[in-house]
DNA sequence: CACCCGCGTACACGAATATC
DNA sequence: GATATTCGTGTACGCGGGTG
């Protein structure tokens, strides 16, 4: 239906400013054009397109599913465009003078900063890092936005103008702290399968940026037919480490996580009694960035760094 | 109801480019 | 170099939907 020899480059960015202006005045603005050139270019469009693209209603255009459907893949495609134009410039990791901005969990701040300070600081001392924890779900606005130039955080489905990549899968395992009275009473030792009766009865704490009580422990135990009392919801991880080390209460904990900071967190590990599914962490990052040599190579630290995180056999989360 | 706003069109004009 | 084409601009105007 689309007659692509008609088409130029100008009419799909004027088609991209229609679909976020939704009006011929405001995507002239955008586009530094006059409201008739817009008017005129839409025209041209639904000749090439074969598809109204816009209806009028009221004060404002309104997309046709059709052209809806085209405002992810187009975008997308006019950034990668954008980038492929901007050519790749250098980028000496020596000399570099650059920030960077990584969004993601506490979890973050203990199992990649470490290492990735140390790294940036040897190989490129004019980088300065820095890591936010946004309150999930804001990761996404905030590429767009571009305040944030890489987030680390659980894969699920991400707009069609990011580009992403997996890092590990996270597996989890039962933290309690060191000698805790039931676990002892019970007679079960450090890297021991807690039975399901006693991790029922026991208060839990969750790792909740957002302060709900419910975490995938909870869909894994619904699976199993039980369920638990989770009695506390903090927003860093770092924070049920603390907790769980001054109370009885325990946690389903990241592993990679739990056995770094064990030793000096007095806090010992267990085998969940049910099976909870590994959680998928991924980078996903703004699609135009994907050909920035200095984006590259802080992509290629982050992956050096957590990508080990899924390969550790780890024997406490048996079972 | 009058009024405002925004879309769409018509028209004249100019600049850039293609064609002869 | 003259001419035609393309594409943009500004102005003007009709239409229709919101708003007070």
């Amino acid at each position: 239906m689309a007659n692509i020899s008609s088409l130029d480059l100008n009419l799909l960015r004027v088609l991209d400013a229609l679909l976020r202006e939704g009006s011929t005045v405001g995507a002239g603005r955008r586009l530094a054009l006059s409201q008739p050139a817009v008017s005129a270019a839409l025209g041209r469009l639904r000749h090439a397109l074969g598809d109204p693209l816009f209806v009028r209603q009221g004060q404002g255009l309104v997309p046709t599913s059709y052209a809806t459907s085209l405002e992810g893949p187009l975008r997308a495609a006019l950034e990668e465009l954008e980038s492929v134009l901007a050519g790749p410039e250098k980028f000496d990791p020596a000399e570099a003078q650059l920030d960077f901005h990584i969004s993601g969990t506490d979890f973050f701040a203990s199992m990649l900063m470490p290492e990735l300070g140390a790294r940036v600081q040897h190989a490129a001392p004019g980088l300065r890092l820095q890591l936010v924890d946004l309150v999930p779900d804001h990761h996404v606005e905030a590429l767009e936005r571009q305040d944030v130039d890489l987030a680390l955080l659980p894969e699920r489905d991400f707009p069609a103008w990011t580009a992403h990549a997996r890092l590990f899968r996270a597996e989890f395992t039962v933290i309690a702290r060191t000698g805790h009275p039931a676990l002892t009473a019970a007679g079960l030792a450090p890297g021991e399968m807690i039975p399901m009766e006693l991790f029922c009865s026991l208060g839990h704490v969750l790792c909740s940026p957002d302060g709900r009580f419910h975490g995938l422990g909870d869909d894994a135990l619904t699976r199993a037919g039980r369920s638990r009392r989770v009695m506390m919801s903090v927003p860093v991880f770092e924070g049920v480490l603390q907790v769980v080390a001054a109370t009885d209460l325990i946690a389903l904990f990241p592993s990679g996580l739990a056995e770094r900071r064990s030793p000096s967190a007095g806090i010992a590990l267990y085998a969940p009694p049910m099976a909870i599914p590994p959680v998928q962490l991924s980078m996903i990052w703004h699609r135009r960035r994907s050909r920035d040599p200095a984006h590259t190579w802080l992509r290629g630290m982050v992956q050096e760094i957590l990508t080990p995180l899924g390969q550790r056999n780890d024997l406490s989360v048996l079972g």
